[in-house]
DNA sequence: CCTAAATTCGTTCAAATCGTTCATTTTTAA
DNA sequence: TTAAAAATGAACGATTTGAACGAATTTAGG
């Protein structure tokens, strides 16, 4: 819940001494912030940001207010995906929370965390309530858990600069699941893209005034749903023929099956988050030079 | 006119304590002007000047929720909404925490901030489109937009106590709109309610499950759409005849025009947020008499 | 205009943090 | 292996902070 800690809370959490924490702060190793009267206050961001560099791990995260851990970081996001699909289908939020922070601090990746944990744990729902082990409600409420817990993970990537390339994405007319773009925003960002989700259900001539305005490097469009495939394939392909030689398009979900490839054209097709994240490291590094 | 903040405001907008901002404008550290009876008046550019002066670092803004618009008074919320509305259609995330948390740092309650800012921005946008002056991706952009800030408000209110009254909701089949009920959701828990939002799309009868599982005092529907009127109220009134002693059912939404109110029950239709806050607040102090 | 409730004032005081120094432990390099 | 360098943790008086209190001021309504 706090912001901001004093070293004192930062120390007993991780378990050094105060001088330790004042000096780093004073190496500039955590950034800090002082009060008027000079006194530091460490923003929470800039913590697990040093947390993750570094090798000290939360020891009492009560001491920060932070969810309660189980013990120690978790290094095997194995069995992450089954806890995360149990505290996501029990409506628990803070062992949510937990969970993804957890696997953060532990210097996972976001996509990772996004593929191996959020993904996951929504086809072990999935599985569940094929099996009458889950209500459809569980499901629900459990994506409105997720995009909290994705919304603040969202806060703890630093602001991509002014001149960083512009990537722009949605969900087509149709599709109402909004996490997947919402994912991918977050990932590009962590990878200094200035990346923005134009959410979901978007008609496609509202995608082509996005592009024209925007024009960014990037286009990525997630498709889970398609309401009539000969309209959308048509729409599609009017919309590459116009901007598919300058912006590079990816495209991912899984109602683009076999297909549905076959007769539209893109710069890649990706499986999963992390897909999305090389190609656009590749494209960020081809850019460079 | 100039802005005004009491000391108060901001020591809870820079999370100090309200001493340490005193002592500050004492020393002269913060400009302060002084009303007759020798209140202290803090400016805001002096106080941003103080911000960006203070000791070492460039205090970072969004960080700190500083408030950075305007101040107060009823006739300025007016504004909000106008300013709100902009920041959405600009995709400018930075501005529109800004003007949510300078709002809720002046003491405005949620249920206003949701009901004359929030969805009067929506309405201005509205607005906008019809006039061909903003394109149908800057209002869903928005709506990422406000999703991400309500979160951020929802971190600002407690928890609930595990003892607090249930409340549940959300926005029934074919309603693709999950920003009301989220803002209901932030609402009731800012009145110690624990209020679960299961999101939008919701098929009545997970809706039946998840009130049979939960048994809650309050269950909230949002109705912004519906595909087949006739089947909705056939499926309402059958959660109803259910449900309709035991839980108080609390309705509303742009789609229920009076033809359908007429054939439906509920305890209390609701036209905006602040309608659900009274009623929410009559029913809680109801139970504890 | 007046009253009542809420807020802020000024003050005091205990607790926390500051910067600094120094002995000890850990790491690095010869 | 040994010596130098770097990092750590503990201790100290001086300073800053946050919480409390009755008194004074502001604000909201009739």
């Amino acid at each position: 819940m706090p912001q901001f800690f004093t070293p004192k809370q930062v120390s007993r959490a991780i378990q050094v001494s105060e001088s330790s924490v004042k000096r780093w702060c004073d190496k500039d190793i955590i950034p800090t912030q002082y009060t008027a009267g000079g006194h530091r206050r460490i923003v929470l961001s800039e913590l697990i940001e040093f947390l993750r560099c570094s090798k000290h791990e939360i020891v009492r995260p009560e001491v920060l207010g932070l969810p309660a851990t189980s013990g120690q970081s978790i290094r095997v996001i194995d069995r992450s995906a089954e806890q995360l699909a149990e505290a996501l289908l029990q409506g628990d939020e803070e062992q949510c929370r937990r969970i993804v922070l957890d696997l953060y601090l532990a210097e996972h990746s976001i996509s990772t965390i996004c593929d191996l944990v959020f993904v996951k744990a929504f086809s072990v729902i999935g599985n569940r309530w094929q099996c009458g082990d889950a209500e459809v409600y569980q499901e629900r409420r459990g994506c409105e858990l997720a995009m909290r817990v994705i919304h603040e993970l969202h806060k703890l990537v630093p602001i991509p600069k002014e001149d960083a390339p512009v990537a722009l994405g949605g969900a087509a007319e149709g599709d109402l699941y909004n996490m997947a773009t919402t994912m991918i925003e977050l990932v590009l960002r962590d990878n200094h893209w200035n990346a923005v989700s134009l959410g979901y259900n978007l008609p496609f001539h509202t995608i082509e005034a996005a592009l024209k305005q925007k024009s960014p490097k990037l286009f990525w469009l997630s498709v889970n749903h398609i309401a009539n495939e000969s309209d959308f394939i048509q729409s599609y392909n009017q919309l590459y023929s116009q901007f598919g030689n300058s912006i590079a398009f990816v495209v991912g979900g899984r109602a683009l099956h076999e297909d549905i490839r076959k007769q539209i054209q893109y710069a890649t097709y990706c499986d999963n988050i992390r897909h999305v994240e090389s190609f656009a490291q590749t494209l960020m590094s081809a850019a460079k030079t």
